[in-house]
DNA sequence: TAAAATATTGCAAAAAACTGCAATTTATAA
DNA sequence: TTATAAATTGCAGTTTTTTGCAATATTTTA
């Protein structure tokens, strides 16, 4: 077979399923996984897909791919991503919010954990199409611009018509007085929905947003089985939100 | 055999396989590598075929292969996206399906228009977020990670719900005596259910997916009202088209 | 943090390409 | 027809490209 040949098969793979990986190219092919691995070096470099660890994605995925702003936050991010995911059991029915650490959550889902995710975030139903074992249901709805999730009363509905075992809830401010605010009314509501559809709730936060609040109140914090942030869970900081029957993690 | 003779059947077995390698005409042509190795020298030179290690390949695979193809189609999709546009009146709410067609038109659409829009393609959601004026409704349902859309009973039942002005529905094959056709079984319940919603059927293709086909029908060419492809009107390739009181634009 | 998976690098064998050359064929003109 | 020049072809030696492997480094996963 010709070097020619290879790459065209390697570039349809790429365009039909937006991503693949060099094992299976190689067994595809029948050829050393050094051989597909240079091959896809050389079309990244050509400029027709876009080489990953592990294999390559077409350009149009990698496009929407997010993109770390922040390292400092993205670090802490993580570090909240990865005590989340641990309390997700294999095979659950989960409920995904929006917001960025949500979606590094997402990113940092393990590719063995079997998982069903509902979501109303356009960022966060797009990464899980990268997850080979995760069946994702998107609730649709009216999209809010600002915070890339559908809302409304038709996404509000649809939510009231489910129940999953977890839902990880982000939020924009969160104070031991006020429990969880927003600054959008109509994001109000979604995660209203959200809680109510969800056996457990669970939110993940960085430490910035604590002891911050703002006009519309999405819930109080008795309503939270468990907070998650960058911090200690014994840290000081976190103090004010113990008192609440909240597990800090 | 003469030289002419030979370097006649090197030409068309490029024509009809798409590439050849230097033994295996060596083998059929009865002479040393080195003399196919010229003439396929030669013919590259004359911009026949092109050479490559081992073999030759057609132009069309070339360019096939690399960068240029995606520019190439992309032209071609910028030219029917604008056309696709023309036919929005202002205020009017749409439909919009999947595929890179649509989603040229999605990145194209003028941010004066005001428009309602309703898909449940994620990448296309995803590129009307940064349109002003666009109030987008997504279509909720499981996302089929190949195609990138909801689809299912719930994506279904939710369009049975709704009728738009226009649908543009993309298609994966298109063919005069078998329609609109596609690969995937479960894309093709939800064209239908678009089609359904759609009180105008608008269906952009680029030319190279005429006469083509799969095993599952989306629908008949007299459910089309609009045919649009980068090509002229008048152009002889969509005579096969015209019998079906569709529109070609 | 350890271990598993993936990348990188250098290297050597194999395949293919290139070069020069001689034998052969073809073309051309006397 | 014949002599000569030009083109074509195959071969041998050399260079380049491709490919797989192994050792080592890096990244990802558990």
């Amino acid at each position: 077979m010709l070097k020619e040949e290879r790459q065209q098969v390697i570039i349809n793979e790429v365009r039909i399923h937006s991503r693949v990986s060099l094992s299976e190219l190689s067994d595809k092919l029948d050829v050393s996984i050094d051989t597909v691995r240079r091959d896809v070096k050389e079309l990244d470099k050509l400029g027709t897909l876009k080489k990953v660890h592990g294999g390559a994605v077409s350009l149009g995925f990698a496009l929407h791919n997010y993109k770390e702003q922040n390292i400092y936050l993205h670090e802490k991010k993580s570090n909240i991503a990865e005590k989340a995911i641990s309390l997700i059991p294999n095979r659950s029915v989960i409920l995904i919010s929006g917001g960025t650490t949500n979606l590094e959550m997402a990113r940092l889902l393990p590719s063995k954990l079997k998982i069903t995710v509902f979501t109303p975030s356009l960022p966060i139903a797009m990464q899980l199409i990268l997850h080979p074992n995760a069946e994702v249901i998107f609730i649709g709805g009216k999209l809010s611009k600002e915070a890339k999730i559908t809302t409304g009363g038709k996404a509000i509905y649809d939510l009231s018509q489910i129940t999953v075992d977890i839902g990880f809830i982000g939020t924009g401010y969160i104070d031991s007085q006020n429990g969880l605010t927003e600054f959008d009314w109509d994001v109000v509501q979604m995660k209203k929905a959200m809680i109510a559809a969800s056996k457990k709730v669970i939110v993940p936060t960085i430490s910035e947003k604590l002891n911050t609040y703002q006009c519309y109140k999405t819930c109080d914090l008795n309503t939270v089985d468990t907070l998650i942030t960058e911090l200690d869970p014994d840290a000081h900081q976190l103090d004010p939100f113990r008192s609440h029957n909240i597990k800090i993690l």
